[in-house]
DNA sequence: GTCACTTCTTAAGCGATTCTTAACGGCCCC
DNA sequence: GGGGCCGTTAAGAATCGCTTAAGAAGTGAC
């Protein structure tokens, strides 16, 4: 996970000690913006795009929940959580009901609330990390490799799993028999493998797959 | 839906007495399921299509972490409220990153229980908001896919609801099966996505919708 | 309530893709 | 130059997806 791909977060507490310790504790997983009424809330909430907000229960100029109303009425589906001190049902309830997605008390713990952030802002897609080797790059979710150049090759399913093995650990040489057991059946004859690679050099480049001889193949190079 | 369209709800708790009562208490707002054990309400969850799950943390056969987490692999995405005794932060961590959405501790109010599960199985109705997808755009709302030289293709329920989701996220494979379990019922055969996909081919082009054999369909580039 | 129409769902045959085996010719290394 | 190793090709078998058709279910009009 790189630094630059933090997600964005919108807290709004106007508390002049609990919005940057708030600030300062969310910094380690989103790039935090920090404001201290309900009014630049709103405006921030409606001219940027956020992946959650944090939203004090009472604030200044416009309070919480009329700024969540605002924001839903304006088609803003961010995730929101309430976090403040006002604790008592109907206060959790007037919360939800408004348009929130969860609603935390003060005084919170700094592992829930960070946990309840990351279920809201969590997404079911099986992160499809792509894999890297030289000027290509292979997606194992729909098994397609593209070229820098933005060719687009696409991969059947032996071939994708074959080269991703290889794929992952550019520079180490895999022997056909640990290809053999890793990704097919163990019964198939050697040469299953030498098939398989030539239709990935065909597919993709002849220099991809480097063979070493009386050995298998390899991927890249250690030295590279 | 010939009936009152009350949302459906699994409510898995193993408790003789809370069972029940929780059941009642919910009766009011959706149509509940009670299941007694983890494997049940594995079963069910895969097996029929849920707008909202209650799972207590400790469950007989198999436990309520050990049931999210199954039910997250299989790419139900259902909202999930965790209802438990267990309420120290590093259970609720722990619940909430397994993927359920909430987490809600005993003893419960059950007001705020109804708020935060209308808070999860809230859709904000976006004011229609297109979805581009290559030349084309869907709109939800009145169920069209235009097209960037003006063609107008008006969509069946089904077949907007499949191309919405296939759409909504680029470059993301699909499987039959979450297709099916998310937008269809869960006693269908896979068969009905490939014929909502042809159905979708024919209407719109060929190639909207990318085959990935043997796992799924995809529309779009992650990479784009 | 009945009819006509659209939409949803199931099923099955056909066609295409993918997997696996095998054989032959060329290449590498000693 | 020789023996083994590798590249290439082809083809059968198995699997998977596409297409079609037709019944079931739902919807609206009269």
């Amino acid at each position: 996970m790189t630094t630059a791909a933090l997600p964005s977060l919108l807290l709004v507490e106007d508390d002049a000690v609990l919005g940057p310790l708030i600030a300062a504790l969310l910094a380690e997983d989103y790039r935090v913006r920090l404001v201290a009424n309900g009014q630049d809330g709103l405006h921030l909430g409606l001219t940027e795009t956020w992946d959650a907000m944090v939203i004090d229960r009472g604030l200044p100029v416009m309070d919480g929940i009329s700024l969540i109303r605002a924001l839903r009425e304006k088609g803003i589906s961010t995730p929101i959580l309430i976090l403040t001190a006002l604790g008592d049902t109907a206060e959790k309830v007037r919360g939800l009901d408004a348009g929130a997605n969860d609603y935390v008390t003060k005084p919170f713990d700094a592992g829930e609330l960070a946990a309840r952030l990351r279920a809201l802002t969590r997404t079911f897609a099986p992160a499809s990390t792509p894999v890297g080797f030289g000027p290509w790059e292979l997606d194992p979710a729909s098994r397609s490799v593209r070229s820098v150049y933005g060719r687009l090759v696409s991969l059947t399913a032996k071939e994708g799993e074959l080269l991703g093995a290889l794929a992952a650990e550019p520079g180490r040489v895999f022997t056909r028999e640990e290809l053999l057991s890793q990704h097919f059946q163990a019964t198939d004859q050697p040469g299953l493998i030498d098939t398989y690679v030539h239709h990935l050099r065909r597919k993709i480049a002849k220099t991809v797959i480097r063979t070493v001889h009386g050995v298998g193949y390899q991927i890249g190079d250690a030295h590279e």
